[in-house]
RNA sequence: GGCCCCGUAGCUCAGAGGAUAGAGCAACCGCCUCCUAAGCGGUAGGUCAUAGGUUCGACUCCUAUCGGGGCCGCCA
């Protein structure tokens, strides 16, 4: 239930009647038409801006048409006063009994209280994380990640059905290198003495992948020439970075539902049918491009190139798809994923990249738009930096030289619930400081905190309900203000959860949590002042019974809402 | 040179085209015999980078400019 929507609906159903008596014009629409919390509680519960909307088109005053709006809305019973205010806005009042039954809800509902009908029907792709497979996760790659699954689980909720899925960089360069890096740990294993070049990759963390391909190839291929062992190597070492990197993934409380393989594209004839499409609606042609504006590569002379048509999907130059010598650029492959992501029946896909891949958007972009003809939308999100400090320093390089901070290395250090919410409460274009020590301090201004305070808060109080013995009633005893500024925060749940998953904004989650605990906070003072207004009355189970169903409706939005950050609610903070 | 993101209180940041732009921190003043004071209440703090435009109405949309970051053929 949201209730916006279901006052929304009875202000349309008003427009509605004063149009068959001829009050309004026919054929207005009512798309413009908005019921939402007003920033000004003093304005009411909730505001209307249905008159200036329709004002003009209808050739009314805006006050005229509120003052008549407001005449008509009230005979809605859970509508107590409309009134008209400012240049036109229609302030409603709402009877308790709403606020009442939306804490009802809440507690029956428990984990359902809050999804939607927002996705019904609709199957959305997420794409994320889709690190090469060269090593562990970093923390760029974390933020990424977490962002990604927060997306999903917020779909999910939301009502999508959701697909997670890893595209698996294993058809380039890199994994050749790989290969090659594993092949001298192996030779390591074997006693030999091994020198890591420039462009292979010198991490400890392939030292076990050597000796792993020892104990599986004995000496085999120790003194071959790499034409003997080089692709079942790759095959190998690729395997085993996936094992690590679904392990990292695991760590931070990530499953994926599919690993998609770049390489499973190549030599397959996946490539060639994607491309053809794109050739059947003229959009493939061998030209050669101009020169990059500004700086200009030092050996850049001009290639004859096969070339993608992305220009005609808004994108700034065309972009090839194969390479001078005939081979297929990175981008052909990536054609060829999105366009079976398509063929696979997804209506909606979204695409996670970090910050650096910025000039890919619009390519990506234009590609699905041409191989769907548009059926398809695609949305790519950007995740900005990461700045790590510890204690107001910048911390770059983990202690073994040379390698970043790694996923493992955040999760070690405050674990995976600070580092998920953390993560969550930026926008995902905003570049993100991670301090190591404030992520972990105890207080306000850590969000993480702050809302688990609250959530420990009431786990200590319902389990001094139950040694009483009592359930939560669901006739909620609501009559102090506070007691009903947390009730409407609690009713605006619903549609924050659709606002969130139609932008695609999961930090918004996060946002409300921190406002709904510090509603709650406000309320738990007050029970310090009066008595009368605390949740537990020893001498009087049946008052608590009613007094403990709104923060029990305060726990299931918060646990709700920290599932969908993917955090897991504490139960008490020592 | 082009493209993308960002610019909101001293600091870190929220803000579905709506009213007098919000929160935390820092500053100042209050509240513990009490279900967890790890908390709550209050005061103070603003040219929403700048200039135009669209609109009944712009922090929000459009254009230009300034400032910060990222990216820019045969790497992925």
């Amino acid at each position: 239930m949201n209730i916006f929507a279901e006052i929304r609906t009875s202000v349309l159903e008003t427009l509605d009647a004063l149009v068959a008596e001829g009050r309004l014009p026919a054929g207005l629409s009512w798309g413009n038409v908005a019921v939402e919390p007003p920033r000004d509680a003093a304005h009411g519960d909730m505001a209307t801006n249905a008159a200036m909307v329709l004002a003009k088109p209808s050739g009314r005053a805006p006050r005229d048409l509120a003052a008549e709006l407001a005449e008509r809305v009230v005979t809605d019973p859970r509508i107590e006063s409309a009134e008209v205010a400012g240049p036109g806005f229609l302030n409603l009042r709402l009877a308790p009994a709403v606020w009442h039954d939306v804490v009802a809800e809440a507690v029956d509902a428990g984990g359902a209280f809050g999804h939607s009908g927002l996705g019904a029907g609709v199957k959305v792709n997420v794409e994320f994380v889709s690190a090469n497979p060269t090593g562990p996760l970093h923390v760029g790659h974390t933020r990424g990640a977490v962002f990604g699954d927060a997306l999903a689980r917020l779909l999910d909720f939301a009502g999508y059905g959701v697909t997670r899925e890893y595209y698996i960089n294993d058809g380039g360069a890199q994994v050749d290198v790989l290969a090659r890096s594993v092949y001298l740990r192996y030779l390591e294993a074997h006693g030999e003495a091994v020198e890591f070049a420039d462009g292979t990759y010198p991490g400890d963390y392939l030292k076990p992948v050597g000796e792993a391909l020892k104990a599986k190839v004995g000496d085999a291929f120790v003194g071959k020439g790499e034409q003997f062992w080089l692709e079942e190597v790759r095959d190998f070492a690729t395997e085993a970075m996936m094992d690590l990197i679904r392990g990292d993934l695991a760590a931070i409380g990530i499953g994926m539902d599919v690993f998609f393989s770049e390489k499973s594209l190549y030599g397959t004839g996946r490539i060639e049918t994607a491309i053809s499409h794109l050739e059947d609606k003229g959009l493939i042609y061998v030209g050669t491009l101009e020169p990059p504006k500004g700086k200009v590569p030092e050996d850049w002379e001009p290639r004859e190139q096969t070339l993608f048509k992305s220009t005609d999907y808004g994108d700034d130059v065309d972009r090839p798809i194969k390479k001078s010598d005939g081979s297929w650029t990175y981008f052909a492959p990536d054609i060829a994923y999105h366009y079976d992501k398509i063929a696979r029946g997804f209506d909606e896909l979204i695409d996670i990249f970090g910050a650096d891949h910025g000039g890919y958007v619009k390519r990506i972009n234009a590609a699905v738009a041409a191989l769907s003809g548009g059926r398809v939308p695609v949305d790519v999100k950007l995740t900005q930096l990461v700045r790590l400090t510890k204690g107001g320093e910048p911390v770059k390089m983990s202690k073994r030289a040379g390698t970043f901070i790694t996923l493992r290395d955040v999760v070690d250090e405050v674990g995976p619930d600070v580092a998920r919410f953390v993560m969550l409460t930026r926008k995902n274009d905003a570049p993100l400081d991670f301090d190591f020590d404030k992520v972990t301090e105890q207080s306000k201004d850590n969000p993480v905190f702050y809302v688990q305070y609250a959530h420990a808060r009431i786990r200590s109080v319902m389990r001094k309900a139950e040694a009483m013995h009592l359930d939560w009633s669901d006739d909620a005893l609501l009559e102090d203000p506070a007691e009903f500024a947390v009730a409407r925060k609690i009713a605006e749940w619903p549609r924050l959860v659709e606002i969130a998953a139609k932008n695609h904004e999961p930090h918004r989650v996060a946002f409300f949590l921190y406002e709904l605990a510090s509603e709650f906070h406000a309320l738990w003072n007050t029970g310090n002042e009066n008595p009368a207004l605390r949740f537990l009355h020893e001498n009087d189970p049946q008052a608590t019974g009613r007094k403990i169903a709104l923060p029990r409706a305060v726990e299931v939005v918060i646990s709700n809402g920290l599932g969908i950050l993917g955090v897991t609610p504490a139960e008490e903070m020592r």
